[in-house]
DNA sequence: GCAAAAATGATATACGTCTATCAAAAAATG
DNA sequence: CATTTTTTGATAGACGTATATCATTTTTGC
């Protein structure tokens, strides 16, 4: 109804040109005299030309071909990340999109390496993958894109900028999050945290770990830092050493927990005596036990990366460097703090399916 | 490269009718035996028919043309709204939708039922508005969707379940939310909230609060709600209420302001005393006056709606009635805690674009 | 079994882009 | 100027759906 947007007939015809010209512009097939291009592109300006890519796709029966690689076992945000790629399916089905989801063990970075290079064999058109530190991947991803497959490095990323973009979260965020939320929960009266992580050695935790350090040492010095439990992401780790850490130290006034193995932790805090009031609890990652957990007041905050918005951004972006769109340069996903209170639903979380930016 | 998908040509084929048949069927034409028709949709069923809607608009030279109303007026929250969409223009128009922008009077149902009236006389596709209790307004829309127009209502609902949906959040979330974290920052210590309300008679308004208390009295029973105020939303009316009632009443623990007029409330916490503890501060929206507040640590903790998520959602909606897909079952929008140190950028919020539910 | 009504088939055109081909025109080269 | 190279134009077919027309077949009612 309102008027019709112009087509590329209307470009040439308005730059004086044929149709064939200006499709050799805008598809750069080359042989084109510089000022005939720059007639084409004054026009395509001039009438506010955009490409119709439904009309491109179907022509070519485009078929975008994505592939998503998640780590294997038992850890179960990933399993939550594969749950909300598989709700996607049929959205992207209707949108020609083709989503295959690869398992590969966790912490193979060989396995993982060669997996992308045999994904990058199939003709895919983007790739998503958990990043890890380590130069076989970084090489395989390298190798992919000169095939020309985009990859996006989802949740952890790899050193280097060898990926067409990271979606995650940034660490040092996620923790001075919790800093914040642990130094508020003190009420101006001084503390000490217990923190527990995966181990030291993993980046992601350490980089949790010192925002929380940055935030309470600023802002809340009253409140200072316990020596760290490595409980190594494992439930029954965690469970073994956090318990009598907790009997050993009575003046733990909260317990913050920046990796996995958080069915051990809400075990031991289960298990404290009644009637005396527990410390404050914050972790990451809004998973089952977790969410269970916050709904019975074992726990105060979760600090969650989203994954539903990780999936959708990855999804968009790749479809968006696939059709030569511009992707909009969007800083990290910011966690979102979970509270019993706005606990999102457990099915179908609340996905906005095709996002705008 | 997979196998491509199957046509509403292979439909018909499978199905042993011609595709004039098969078109009758798929696009409710009537005038087709009970007997074809069923066998149209098994033979959709079971070749995992996709009606490809790229291919369906191109050939209708499909527009979706969208408005949205927003309430006009000096409103911080609805400009970012406004904001958002007007970010959202490039996009929309890369995926052929026109969204048009209409400003009306805030608190003025009879200018809205209005334009909802001339809007529909346009001919448009669909209509987001942000929902007032009247009766004028729930006529004009259910006039407007007799005449084939879908229509939301954001951030706020028309009761009767008169729209085609709600995308905003559940206010009484809200308020438990903060009811939460205010209780969390007394860390079982008692306290004594200051309410502040627009008015007691918006229904909004009420429910937060409603849900502060509901939150307080059930998990923090040692913290007590002091008389509200009513800011009439307006930041000199807060200013000249709020300075006195914590002057008057030293036992104020923490504020909650539920309401706008925010600003007013900010230069009063900017004029207590230096070194002096002051209450702890929760209020609503993120906007530039409480972005800052929670920068320079004057405030605690801003409950957002996230308007980026509304926006992408509503007009998602809007897009999937107008492509006659299913439109997911999304709860209300879950409201985000934001503090100091998970403030989203400014600019360019990290919106999703096509997002996937 | 005949007429009227209902259902079906066959087919054409349009949408905007991509891709390809071939001829024609213009420019560069010697 | 003749020849080669580069650039341009014209055009056709394909993609999958929507929509329309008209002829033909099948079913229904009596």
């Amino acid at each position: 109804m309102a008027g019709k947007l112009p087509t590329l007939s209307d470009v040439a015809r308005h730059a004086g040109v044929s149709y064939a010209t200006a499709d050799r512009v805008v598809n750069s097939r080359g042989g084109v005299a510089p000022k005939s291009a720059s007639r084409v592109e004054q026009a395509i300006a001039e009438l506010g030309y955009i490409r119709n890519v439904a009309a491109a796709n179907l022509s070519q029966q485009r078929l975008y071909r994505f592939a998503a690689i998640l780590p294997s076992g038992p850890n179960a945000f990933f399993a939550r990340m594969r749950a909300i790629m598989e709700d996607q399916r049929d959205r992207l089905t209707r949108d020609r999109v083709m989503l295959t989801l690869v398992d590969v063990p966790a912490f193979d970075p060989q396995a993982l390496s060669e997996t992308i290079g045999r994904l990058a064999g199939d003709g895919l058109d983007g790739l998503a993958l958990v990043g890890t530190d380590d130069a076989r991947v970084a090489d395989a991803i390298a190798a992919a894109r000169r095939g020309g497959m985009a990859v996006l490095t989802l949740v952890s990323d790899v050193p280097g900028a060898v990926a067409d973009g990271y979606v995650g979260i940034d660490n040092g965020v996620a923790g001075r999050m919790a800093g914040r939320l642990i130094g508020l929960a003190h009420g101006g009266r001084p503390g000490r945290v217990l923190p527990i992580v995966g181990s030291l050695a993993a980046r992601d935790h350490a980089e949790r770990l010192a925002g929380v350090w940055e935030t309470l040492s600023v802002e809340y010095p009253e409140i200072t830092l316990a020596p760290e439990i490595e409980g190594r992401d494992r439930h029954d780790v965690v469970e073994a050493l956090l318990a009598p850490a907790l009997k050993q130290d009575a003046g733990i006034t909260a317990i913050y927990s920046a990796g996995a193995g958080n069915a051990g932790l809400i075990r031991v805090l289960e298990a404290l005596p009644a009637g005396q009031s527990r410390p404050m609890v914050a972790l990451h990652e809004l998973v089952p036990h977790s969410r269970r957990a916050l709904r019975d007041g074992l726990i105060d905050i979760v600090i969650d990366q989203r994954p539903e918005d990780e999936v959708a951004r990855a999804l968009n972006s790749l479809r968006r460097i696939a059709d030569r769109w511009p992707v909009p340069a969007a800083g990290p996903i910011v966690p979102a703090i979970i509270v019993k209170e706005n606990l999102p639903p457990e099915t179908g979380a609340a996905l906005n399916g095709d996002t705008p930016a």
